[in-house]
DNA sequence: CTGACTGCAAACCCTTTGCACTAAA
DNA sequence: TTTAGTGCAAAGGGTTTGCAGTCAG
């Protein structure tokens, strides 16, 4: 069993939540999905294979994926709240492009220094921190 | 004259766009606030003084000011767009309070350099960043 | 005059909630 | 049996749009 199972698992257990058939289809096609997918996108998917599930459950068990660790909301500022993998992968930033709308992820450790010496200056506690870049891509820009 | 208005004033002509007392009754209730609004809290002031006024001109006149380089949109992930003057003021991140919700502006110009270090290296255009660090503020950690 | 602007109301879009029903534990 | 979870539909909440009337140029 993956390990994303075993802590969602502990997380149900610990909050006494229920396990049930349908947050266990929602957290396997999430598994299975590209980095970044909105409820949208997700419902789709699941819909496909499990058509029973209702879109509010989709809304619901990300927001438990969410506070379990498994995902992070991420938010491109283009209204849409979209979810990315979380367990296994590092934190990163995104290059934004505002022409095709496409992304890359990138991480730069000296970010994080920066993040503690801005917080200690003015006597901050960071949690985290996102770096969104926007510009041309590659791709666009030819 | 403020600066500011000429720079409307030239936006608007360079549009072919019209001079209307609303847009200029906006523009100098948005310079005589604060610096960050939501379009509710600026309908409401403009509201106090110009009671003829209606939600979708503000609306309408902000993303013209967006447009003519006067303030900037930003995006706390709250769901709400707010606005921030940008002529004048130098380029700034933002420490955001996640119990208050409050923020500081502050500003590194070691970021600019990781932007174009990571846009370098994946062939991106940068035209801007935002950097917004998350944690708790002073006042909320005592 | 003519086409851009305004203000209202309605539409939109994504997200959340209420509720009766279902099903884990 | 108890109480959390589900799915539908409806409500929220911020933003955008359609449109008839108005007004700047």
């Amino acid at each position: 069993m993956r390990k994303e199972f075993e802590i969602f698992d502990e997380f149900i257990k610990s909050k006494a939540l229920r396990h049930t058939p349908q947050r266990g289809k929602i957290l396997d096609v999430f598994l299975s999905t590209e980095r970044h997918v909105s409820v949208d996108d997700l419902y789709k998917l699941v819909k496909k294979e499990y058509p029973d599930i209702g879109y509010t459950t989709v809304y619901r068990t990300m927001k438990l994926l969410s506070e379990s660790g498994l995902c992070e909301e991420i938010d491109f500022g283009d209204g849409i709240e979209r979810f990315e993998h979380k367990y296994g992968h590092e934190h990163h930033d995104h290059l934004i492009c505002i022409k095709c709308g496409r992304f890359i992820e990138a991480s730069n450790p000296r970010i994080e220094k920066i993040q503690d010496t801005l917080a200690e200056k003015y006597s901050f506690t960071p949690v985290k921190h996102k770096l969104d870049i926007f510009g041309i891509c590659k791709r666009c820009s030819m």
